[in-house]
DNA sequence: TTGTATGCGTTATCAG
DNA sequence: CTGATAACGCATACAA
C-alpha cells in the first residue's frame, strides 16, 4: 500500500492524500473523510524512509548511555523514552560501555541514522581533560546535543544536572556535624559528577579542618553491580585503615560497605554511619536501610525532554538547568 | 555531501561509488582506493533514509519491554542491545508499560518504523488467553517476531525461554525436602512465564501432598519496585496466616518477605526460609543473601538474537530455545 | 569492471 | 481547495 494506491481508491491525487495524513487544514473535509476512510479501510500507513527522506528527519532521538542495566542509568533511560514517546520520539537506545575511546564510534553511527538529536545519560560522556569530549562537537554541530547528569559549555549543547557538589558538601557535612570525622570515601568514576561529588565531599573535610582525610578516599575498580566484590574490596580497606562513616558515590558502593560491616560484626549505624547516592531501590534492599542523596533523576529527565523539544522546536532554551540533590535519611545514620 | 559528490569528486559514477559503499567486490582496487579517500577526505555517510528506502530496510530491530528500568528487563535489554550492535543492528528502544490494552499501539508505531524484527522482553506480552494475543499476529505476518522469556506458537514467531515450571518445581521441592511444607509463594504477574512458575510449585506441593497450600498463594499488586510497599504487604499477610518458607516469583518481593520477617523479629534462615528468583543483584544486597533461581537470561539473549540473526538471513532456525533455570544457594536458605 | 537509467514513497512547490 | 511534478539520495537491473 502506497500513497498512490489511496488516491487512486479515492479518487484524488497524492498531494490530497498527503495532505489528509498531515492534517493539512486546507483541505475540504469532505474530501477529507472520503481519503481518511480509504485509510482506515487498507490500514494504510506511510513508509517511514521516504517519509524521512522528504522530511529529513524521522522523529527520532538517539540515547546513549554506558550500561543500560545499571540501576541509574535504566532509570534514566526509562524516563527519557516514556517523556519522548509521550512527545511524539522514537528513541533508538545505543549501549557504549565504559570504554570512552570508542564513545565516538557509537556516535557517528547514531548521528548516521539522522536522528533528531541526541541525549548522553550519565556524565561518564564528559571526561576531565578537554581532547575526550571534542566529540561533543561533532554531535552539536549537526544536533542538539543533551547532557544528562553531566555540563559542557558549547553551543547548541544543553545540560541538565544536579548539584553534586553541594549535595555530597552536605552529606558529609552532616556527618562532620554528628560527630564523625574519619569517613571512608568511595567513589568508582572520574566522570563529571564523580569529580562534582568528591569534590564536595573535600570541601567538607577542608572546611571540618579534617587532617589526612586523603587516606580514606579510595577508588573501586571493579563492576559496580558486583556488591559482592565490593564487599571484599571494603574488607580489604578496613584492615589498613579504621573508619566510622563511609560515604559513597553510589548505592551499590555503600551497600558493599554494609555487607563488609556485617562481616566483621561492626553494628551499623552506632558504630558506622553510611551514606549512600542516587537513592536507587536498593536503598529499602539492605538492613538498615541506606540514607541515601536523591538527585532528582526524573526532575531531571523531564527538564531535559522538554528543553530539548524546545529547542528542536526552534525556540530559546535554558543552556543549563541545574537540580539539588536532597539527602534522605534512613536507618544508616543515627543523624 | 551526497553519493553525486563523491562520485563526481572521485570521477567514477554514483554506481561505482554505491559498489564501494555496499563492499561490492567487482571494483577494481585502484577505482575502490581512489573512492574510499574521497569518501574518508570528506567524512562522507550514506543518507540513512534514502539507503534504507532502497533497501527496505535499515538494520534495525524494535525492543519492547514494559519497563526497562525493572532489573530483569533492564539486563535483558543490555544484553540484547549490545549483540545486536556487535551484529550491526540498531535497537529502537520502547517501553509500553504493564498496560496490556496499549500494546497494539505500540506494535504499530514501531511496525511503521519499518523495523527489521521485533523483541518482546518478558514474557508479560503473552497472556493466558487467546485473543490477549492477537497482535503477535500482526507482527509475524510482516516480520519476524521474537519472544524472550515466553512462549507463542505461530509462523514466524520465535521463543526463548527458561523452564521456569521446573525451576519452580525444584525449588518448591527443595524446600519441602528439607521438611518445610507451609510455603507462601508470592506472585505479581499472571504472565506466560508468571503461570509456569506458579504451576510449576503447585505441582511441587501436590506431589508432596501438601494440604491447603493454596491459602498461602498470594499476589501482590503493587510497584515491583517499591520493596518498602511489599514489606508492608508480606506484614499483613503474616497476621493472617503462618509459613515457615516464602518462594516468590521475583527477587523483589523475596526482598520483601525477608524485610518483613526482620521487623516481626524472625531469623532467617533458622525459622523462615527464602527464595527469590532471577538472580539479580539485589540477591546481594540483602541480609542474609538471597537464594534465588538463575534463569540464564544471559544464554536466552544470546540464543535469541542469533536465532533472529538466523532467521533474518533466510536460514531455518528453531521455533523455540528452552534453558534451564539453575537454585543458586545463599543465606535465605538452610538446605 | 564501470556507467546509465529507473524506481523507491514521500513531501513540497508550483500552477490551476 | 486540488492536482501535476520535481526533488530527496540511494540501490540495482541492464547496457556497454
Amino acid at each position: 500500500m502506497t500513497i498512490y494506491d489511496i488516491s487512486k481508491k479515492a479518487g484524488v491525487s497524492i498531494a490530497t492524500v498527503s495532505r489528509v495524513l498531515n492534517g493539512s487544514d486546507k483541505v475540504r473535509p469532505a474530501t477529507k473523510k472520503k481519503v481518511m476512510d480509504i485509510i482506515e479501510k487498507y490500514d494504510y500507513t506511510p513508509n517511514a524512509f521516504a517519509r524521512g527522506m522528504g522530511l529529513h528527519s524521522l522523529k527520532t532521538i538517539g540515547i546513549l548511555c554506558a550500561d543500560s542495566s545499571d540501576l541509574f542509568l535504566a532509570k534514566a533511560v526509562y524516563y527519557l523514552e516514556q517523556e519522548l514517546q509521550a512527545n511524539g520520539y522514537e528513541s533508538i537506545l545505543c549501549c557504549t560501555g565504559y570504554n570512552l575511546d570508542i564513545k565516538k564510534n557509537y556516535v557517528d553511527l547514531i548521528l548516521s541514522k539522522k536522528v533528531d538529536g541526541i541525549i548522553l545519560v550519565g556524565s561518564n560522556f564528559i571526561g576531565t581533560n578537554e581532547d575526550e569530549n571534542l566529540y561533543i562537537k561533532d554531535i552539536s554541530s549537526q544536533i542538539p546535543a543533551m547532557l544528562l547528569n553531566a555540563a559542557y559549555d558549547y553551543p547548541n549543547v544543553y545540560s541538565t544536572l544536579c548539584d553534586d557538589y553541594t549535595a555530597m558538601y552536605e552529606a558529609a557535612s552532616s556527618m562532620l556535624k554528628a560527630g564523625i570525622s574519619d569517613i571512608l570515601y568511595l567513589y568508582n568514576s572520574d566522570s563529571y559528577s564523580g569529580v562534582k561529588k568528591r569534590t564536595g565531599f573535600i570541601a567538607a573535610m577542608k572546611d571540618y579542618h579534617v587532617q589526612d582525610y586523603e587516606k580514606l578516599i579510595f577508588y573501586y575498580d571493579g563492576d559496580p553491580q558486583r556488591v559482592k566484590d565490593i564487599s571484599t574490596f571494603v574488607d580489604s580497606i578496613a584492615q589498613k585503615v579504621s573508619f566510622h562513616g563511609v560515604i559513597a558515590s553510589d548505592d551499590a558502593l555503600a551497600i558493599g560497605a554494609i555487607k563488609s560491616a556485617g562481616k566483621r560484626g561492626i553494628r551499623i549505624p552506632e558504630d558506622l554511619s553510611v551514606i549512600g547516592y542516587n537513592n536507587s531501590m536498593l536503598t529499602c534492599c539492605c538492613t538498615p536501610e541506606l540514607t541515601s542523596v536523591d538527585n532528582r533523576l526524573e526532575s531531571q529527565t523531564h527538564q531535559l525532554v522538554q528543553t530539548l523539544l524546545g529547542v528542536l522546536s526552534g525556540e530559546e532554551m535554558p543552556k543549563q538547568s541545574v537540580f539539588s540533590g536532597k539527602l534522605i535519611k534512613r536507618g544508616t545514620t543515627i543523624f
